[in-house]
DNA sequence: CGTGGCCTTGATAAAGTTCAAGAGCCGTGG
DNA sequence: CCACGGCTCTTGAACTTTATCAAGGCCACG
């Protein structure tokens, strides 16, 4: 046990979430923290459930989503290695608002509730990383129900690729980072009509378009279409 | 000066956010909040602008909306009193994501960004508060795209009317506290289209409308149409 | 090599938006 | 007191976007 808290203790440390905090309160983490790893496809929790407590995400890729009765879904969030999911209910003392699922492999630190609120109590830097985090995340679902009641579904694609873009440093030769099928529920639509529109913009040289690697051809097309994003 | 600090100071117990905070922290805020009154359609900021604090509403209505470049609405949210906005660029250190303007005739009183940030450090139940506040919103927005992506605009209506019925007491006679317009903004749609599921409703016996008196005639019909809501 | 997942394409249908016109309401000012 | 202009709201018709249904292609894995 001692072996395996120390390699937790240096994972917490590499967590944004915790910067800038105290020693002290590492070795805090640690010991409160629960290793647990999901396999891709794996439930991670439901929507309903208690909020028993804040997860962080290790390594690998989760998704946060909601799904209708008819069982279609749509995506909320994907989040990768260092990311915090599922506090929403521990502060607000409610329950899960979504549904969270391991996209591929992945391994979460899990911190219980009661003892994870003791600890922002005693250090208030780690309250201030949480409340940017959730400011933060705010303001994405702000700019996803923008896209969602304001874009039409070809400039919320433009708006994702040159988001994806922008992550790799501004270059044109992109790599989805999920199955389209996927791609289409974080988009709001289904993958029909996603498959379409690729194609159409394809035809008409915004992009090139092979599997998952797709090129961006003409920059200015597509900042045309997403241009709903940047209105002062 | 002196009286309107004691004025101020008497407001900000009322405050929700503020509750639960030793009387010296109620004399700080009172001592940095700034009182701000603005007419009704008059803009409080907008988007992109430096968050450079946080605003308490203390009377009126605010609603924070996005708009495209069209010039369409979406409402994010609406605001009575009690409820603090804006709060999402102050903690991430970003500009507003969205708009704000006062609905009606509305008072705010507005903590500069650096001396809440302090207040904060110094107290950890203010920083829950503000965790607890930031996490419902959060299930509110998550609730809203749900919505935006997963129902059609019949449901969104029926959920909201429901709502409304629900902070009432269940009556089943309500009065919409909004222009027609605006609440076609909020439910992410047009005037027109409101206008017709209205009628629609009315013709299938679920509700009878008159002006902005709305009566429940069928809870159950409404229901069932609204039923994305209460997924397990 | 066949089965199942993921993706594409086509035809059809449904929902919502746009455009246009007009009805109802209200405050102002003649 | 009534007429006017300006709102909000309603209604109809054409059009657009997207979903749905159905079928077939591609590819990896057993």
């Amino acid at each position: 046990m001692e072996r395996q808290s120390a390699v937790i203790r240096r994972e917490i440390t590499a967590i944004p979430l915790f910067n800038g905090l105290p020693q002290r309160q590492y070795d805090q983490l640690a010991g409160i923290a629960l290793d647990r790893s999901y396999a891709g496809g794996q439930r991670i929790f439901s929507e309903g459930d208690e909020g028993i407590g804040l997860y962080v995400l290790v390594s690998g890729t989760v998704k946060v989503y909601k799904l209708s009765p008819e069982g279609k879904e749509q995506t909320l969030h994907v989040f990768g290695a260092g990311e915090p999911f599922g506090e929403a209910s521990v502060f607000a003392g409610q329950p899960f608002p979504a549904h969270a699922e391991a996209l591929a492999e992945s391994r979460v630190l899990f911190f219980p509730r009661a003892a994870f609120v003791e600890l922002i109590k005693e250090d208030p830097s780690l309250a201030l990383n949480m409340l940017a985090i959730l400011s933060r995340r705010l303001r994405t679902f702000a700019a996803l129900v923008e896209d969602l009641s304001l874009k039409e579904v070809p400039g919320r694609l433009a708006a994702y690729l040159l988001y994806l873009s922008e992550q790799r440093d501004l270059t044109d030769d992109l790599i989805l980072d999920m199955a389209k099928n996927q791609l289409a529920s974080l988009l709001g639509t289904i993958p029909e009509t996603l498959s379409r529109i690729l194609s159409r913009m394809a035809r008409q040289g915004l992009i090139h378009a092979a599997g998952r690697r797709i090129k961006i051809m003409d920059r200015r097309g597509l900042e045309a279409l997403a241009q709903a994003e940047r209105r002062l």
